[in-house]
DNA sequence: GCACTAGTTATTTTT
DNA sequence: TAACTAGTGC
């Protein structure tokens, strides 16, 4: 046989050697889930499968990209190159592309993201005149968004007596009302959001049967990875398709769902036997991604969850460390504590950087680690948070693009038809926007005829809004005969827009007009890497690489090697070397939003789960006494999850339980060696960390880090900082001098004169300056 | 119509 | 704390 199958062991072997029929893979955390899925499609295609009949569908492009890569190496780069490999929603987007006239759709319909889908709400909701404070946007649009999950159409609602009464129930009668209306407005847009990448192709599939018919004589074999977090609308999908061969190999564990918060239903792999009676089921036990602290302390975790498969992960690694466990007095020294543990082990072990994690529950938490590690200087990354693509200056851009692929696209005009300011204000969007409603047309189809509707617009926004569309038409034109990037770059010149952008001096400016670069670039190795690929590389196939891409798909390769920050969620199917828990607190980790139910918290264990097996060697979980939340020190109490590890596999570095009485301000534990009230520790450990915290003291610190703490001392001015006369540099304005000062402590106000930006009267309290002479 | 300011409010996780 | 909004003055 071939050897790649050497390399596996008999329960991933014979997973892989299961060629037809339906079939179910268990696969336990690093127990080489991933390996198995790539062998299997490569062993499918070794067997003479076509990779044009192959559906593998991933949870990120990034896992996508790799697996065909890690395929190429075994069949060769042509072979992979057919293969349907991709999320759910790029997969089916590109479908949808091709088969959009069906459902009245044009071919290049927008994908608005979840932005643009707060927006259109909030104007829905402010065009009808709902209270605000009552039927907030973005919680409509996660209602809204859990009724396509479960293909729950505008009729279905209406002919769901719940669900309305539900709404009904929670003060907010019209839901259906809006949810009729968004989907009008994005179906007049040409525009599908998220869910209904998914919910349009449920629809293709059930409307036309020569549609499904075709797809499921295309995927002869379907393969899905982390088939735990899929939700209904998904479910049917890889339902349907699969309905003709069977060949359908799902892949997930169930220990590790996360994601029901949007959708995911945890009984799709529970009940994948009911589904499929002549399921074969695999199950991959064996770990070896970490060591056997790790492996056992998360298995005692885990255990405590009812709702669970029957499975044993195991490893015959070392037994390694013991997870280390830690208490700080605020967020801020847990951020210098991880931050110093991150040195001490680079130093003592020589790893680079890009073996240390640092995961939280909530995006928000970054900041005390950003902070430490930035004053230690040591490069980091953070993902999540507001991605390239969702800074302002780049979706400015990106939406007068969007324009041009798609007129319709009501979001992208509303956000740049006043951008960079040419005097069409609010007053004027509404109008716009009631005459579009009216007579159901795009707000661009009525700028079109402006000149032959009476809108009570005057003469001079007329000639504005006319100049504007002038403009938008010439760049159409300009369009069609240019490629994406040569688009892009029009655009940032033609519509002033880089101008706007250049014309303050402002440091933060300066990055903006850099990020418009950036993006120039990338669209600029998108279109040379589809050429080389021979695939779509049109403006169109790159707005929806856009809009689908998460903030992993975006990381440049040249980076120098970074400590990853991230949420727990984003870490799944990673692993590290070392791996900190951070904000191991009550009310945060479990969040205090998923304690109500029995089923909430088990989410939260999972995910703890998930947390500790990212590790390989070594696993640190911190927790902070006080912490800011919402700008106000909060108290908090240790997570009960850090109860519910078996002790026998946790080092206390500090006392597990402390009187509250004592060391109350100063926490001098953390300073010392051997605290007294440690528990179930190990006497070997305890002399090692004697031992590391020794040499910790001899640790002497660079130069270069000088640099770094000038910076810290930006902050906030006290009352005898400044005087008139000094020159200060502000984050926003750049440089100015301060020509009087008024007021006394928290009031007092400066006067500074800024080059470009003028002159400025600032309230030192809340300035961040700088002064420099 | 626009720029600026003061006040308010929010933090769970994301394709 | 920071991001967003409503209100004010030009």
């Amino acid at each position: 046989m071939d050897t790649y199958l050497d390399s596996l062991n008999e329960a991933q072997k014979q997973a892989v050697l299961q060629k037809d029929g339906p079939m179910i893979i268990i696969a336990g955390a690093g127990s080489g889930k991933t390996r198995v899925l790539t062998y299997r499609i490569a062993h499918l295609m070794k067997q003479g499968i076509d990779s044009f009949n192959i559906l593998s569908l991933t949870f990120t492009n990034k896992a996508a990209r790799e697996m065909k890569e890690r395929i190429a190496s075994v069949v060769g780069t042509t072979e992979a190159k057919n293969l349907w490999m991709g999320t759910f929603h790029s997969v089916f987007a590109r479908i949808l592309r091709s088969e959009a006239d069906k459902l009245g759709f044009p071919s290049n319909f927008t994908i608005y993201d979840s932005q643009d889908s707060v927006r259109l709400i909030g104007s829905i909701i402010k065009e009808m005149g709902l209270d605000k404070e009552r039927y907030k946007s973005k919680q409509i649009l996660n209602r809204i968004s859990s009724f396509k999950n479960s293909l729950v159409t505008v009729r279905a609602y209406y002919n769901n007596a719940d669900l309305q009464e539900a709404d009904l129930h929670a003060s907010r009668p019209k839901v259906g009302e809006i949810y009729k209306e968004y989907v009008d407005r994005c179906f007049k847009a040409g525009a599908m959001d998220f869910d209904d990448l998914l919910l349009r192709t449920n629809e293709l599939l059930a409307r036309f049967p020569e549609s499904l018919a075709k797809y499921q004589s295309r995927f002869k074999y379907i393969m899905v990875d982390e088939y735990q977090d899929t939700n209904h609308s998904q479910y049917l999908i890889v339902k349907a398709l699969a309905d003709r061969f069977q060949n359908i190999c799902v892949v997930g564990d169930d220990s590790q769902s996360i994601y029901s918060f949007r959708g995911a239903n945890i009984q799709n792999i529970l009940n994948f036997q009911k589904d499929y009676p002549e399921v074969k089921t695999f199950k991959l036990e064996q770990n070896y991604r970490s060591t056997g602290n790790i492996v056992n302390a998360a298995n005692s975790v885990i255990e405590k969850n009812k709702t669970k498969l029957d499975k044993e992960v195991w490893t015959t690694n070392d037994a390694g460390e013991l997870i280390q466990v830690m208490r700080t007095i605020s967020d801020g020294e847990e951020g210098r504590f991880v931050a110093q543990s991150i040195w001490d082990a680079k130093m003592n072990l020589q790893l680079q950087n890009d073996q240390f994690a640092i995961l939280y529950r909530t995006n928000s938490q970054s900041r005390a680690m950003e902070d430490a590690l930035r004053k230690k200087g040591i490069d980091y990354k953070i993902y999540g948070g507001i991605s390239f693509y969702q800074r302002k200056e780049i979706k400015d851009i990106l939406s007068y693009l969007r324009i041009l692929i798609n007129p319709n696209d009501e979001e992208a005009l509303k956000r740049i038809i006043n951008y960079p300011a040419r005097g069409i204000g609010a007053t004027t969007i509404d109008r716009l926007t009631i005459a579009a409603n009216h007579y159901k047309k795009s707000i661009f189809d009525v700028l079109k005829y402006i000149d032959k509707i009476d809108l009570k617009i005057n003469a001079g926004t007329k000639n504005k809004l006319n100049n504007f569309m002038n403009m938008m038409l010439r760049l159409q034109i300009e369009s069609q005969t240019k490629n994406a990037f040569e688009i892009a770059e029009t655009v940032v010149k033609e519509t002033l827009l880089i101008k706007d952008l250049e014309k303050d001096g402002t440091p933060e400016s300066v990055s903006k007009v850099e990020n418009v670069q950036e993006l120039l670039n990338g669209i600029k190795d998108f279109i040379t890497d589809k050429i080389e690929q021979g695939e779509d590389a049109s403006l169109t196939s790159f707005l929806e690489d856009v809009a689908l891409a998460t903030d992993f798909d975006s990381k440049k390769e040249d980076d120098k090697p970074s400590i990853s920050l991230m949420t727990i969620h984003q870490s799944k199917g990673l692993e590290y070397s070392h791996v900190y828990v951070v904000g191991l607190e009550e009310n945060l980790f479990p969040s205090a939003m998923s304690m109500n139910t029995r089923s909430e918290l088990e989410e939260e264990r999972r995910l703890f789960y998930v947390a500790i097996t990212r590790a390989e060697k070594v696993a640190y979980l911190t927790y902070a006494q006080t912490r800011y939340r919402w700008g106000k020190l909060v108290d908090a109490e240790p997570s009960r999850f850090l109860e519910e590890i078996d002790e026998q596999y946790l080092h206390y570095i500090t006392p597990k339980t402390i009187a509250p009485t004592i060391n109350r301000f100063v926490d001098k534990s953390l300073f010392d060696d051997a605290p007294k009230g440690i528990r179930f520790q190990k006497p070997i450990q305890r002399k090692k960390i004697a031992r590391d915290l020794a040499k910790k003291k001899e640790i002497i610190v660079p130069k270069n880090l000088k640099k770094v703490s000038q910076t810290a001392s930006k902050g906030n001015l006290f009352d005898n900082d400044i005087i008139v006369g000094n020159i200060i540099e502000h984050e926003r304005f750049g440089r100015g001098e301060v020509i009087s000062l008024e007021g006394k402590g928290p009031d007092k106000k400066a006067m500074i004169q800024f080059g470009t930006a003028g002159k400025k009267n600032l309230l030192l309290r809340f300035v961040k300056l700088k002064i420099i002479g």
